[in-house]
Parts: structure tokens; sequence; C-alpha cells
DNA sequence: CGGGATCCTCAGGGATACTG
DNA sequence: CAGTATCCCTGAGGATCCCG
């Protein structure tokens, strides 16, 4: 039989969970959850440039989407501390080959695109 | 010494390409081309919901990156095919990887969403 | 500390029409 | 066939203020 699910197809549900990862925020996010918890604010630092709304917003999403789990320590202020869950590790390694592929290989993109400029102009 | 790059800060260049991957349309584009060279209505037909505006803009964006190469065949009318080039196959796997990862994990999300959705309404 | 609620903008992308 | 050119519009995301 064919496979349920096909990304290339326009209204697979698949598509919608692409539009996830295919996110920017995301990547960074599950990237840097890789080593263990961390907070939301702890977040907001590391990852330079992305805003609290929007961080607010993804880690929502990804966490209902089942990729990490969000737990709520009842100090005083609060803690929250975002994870990884068992599925979002299942991405872990694709994630962070993807987002440092272009620390890798920047010089080469670099070049390429003064090549291409060159050119085209 | 440190990294010259890091994707966790603004304002680094590695951001521009996380940018260009992180972007639906270019990771479906790059997974298509993996078994070889594809003309542009062919990618048009089988990325199913593109439009033809932005699967030529995210071509250029792509061959100017060197992820991809673009030869034109003088026949009439004019016939154009899209490659990887040995840049853009470091990143096959990997872009496989996502793309496909939804197919396989769907129905995982799916029961997070249910399972959320229930709880938080 | 960890967000929620608003307001605003502006650029990404859809639809349509035209061309070498 | 393989695009380019316009117009248009919506919604992602930044900035700001507030709260438990």
């Amino acid at each position: 039989m064919d496979q349920p699910y096909d990304v290339y197809q326009d209204r697979c549900p698949t598509r919608m969970v692409l539009d996830r990862l295919a996110d920017k925020w995301a990547l960074l996010i599950l990237d840097r959850l890789r080593d263990g918890p961390v907070r939301f604010n702890h977040l907001r630092r590391d990852i330079a440039g992305i805003s609290q709304k929007v961080l607010s917003q993804t880690l929502k999403k990804l966490e209902r989407d089942g990729l990490i789990s969000r737990q709520v320590f009842p100090t005083v202020p609060v803690t929250v501390e975002y994870a990884l869950t068992g599925l979002g590790r299942t991405l872990t390694d694709t994630v962070a080959a993807l987002a440092h592929w272009a620390e890798a290989n920047m010089d080469a993109v670099l070049a390429a695109q003064k090549a291409y400029d060159s050119i085209v102009r």
C-alpha cells in the first residue's frame, strides 16, 4: 500500500508539521534544548534576536506538537523549564545538523554568493 | 580560538543561511532534487501548492547560495534543469530526514495535539 | 520570572497577466 | 517552457505595557 502521508501533497497534514520545523526560531529552540532543560528567560538570552512574544508562541506550538515539555516549579517567583520530549529527541541530531551546517559552510556560501553576484549583477 | 560563526548570535551571517534553509519550500525543493536534475515545471507539479513566483524566487536564492545549479538547454522551447551542487549535496541527507520526519511521526504529533487540546482547551 | 494583551508595520507570498 | 511584472493583502513578528 501507499504511504499514508506525503509532504509533497498540498493539504497533507505533514505540511503543517513541516511548517513548524521549517522555522528558524523553532530550530534554534530545539537545538538549544539538546543538552537538557532550559528556562524561559535563559532561552531568550541565548537565542539572540528572538522576541518574548515569538519565543512564547513558538514554545507553545512545539509543546502542542509534543516535541517539548513544559514544567512549572512553584517557587517565588515561578520557575518554568522547557525540555525535549522523547518525540522531540528523535529530531535533535537532524536539527543540529541543519542548524550548524550554516556555521560549517558559511565561507562556501559567501563565496558562491560573491561569484553569483559578479556574473549576474 | 572561538568558532568564527555562531547561529545563536544575531547579526551572524549564518542566520541568513539558516533563514534560507528554514523554509518549507526550500526544503522540499532540495529534497526533490535528490535523485537528479529536475525541470522548472516538473518541480512546480511535484511540489503541490507552490506558486511559480515563489518557486522561481526560491530557486534563485538557492542558486545564489551555491546549493543548486541551473542549466539552460537551447531547445525550442527552452529547457531548464535544476540540480544539486556539491555543496547542496552535503545537505541532502539532513534535509530528507527533516522533510520526511513529519511523514514518519505524523500520528504521534496528531495524538500529542489532541491530548494538549483536551487539557488546555 | 514568565509570560499575556495590544497595536502596528511591512514584506512574503498568492493571483493574474504578459513575454522571449 | 520558463519565467518576469504588478497588484494586492494578510498575517508573522517586533515593540510596548501590564500582571500573577
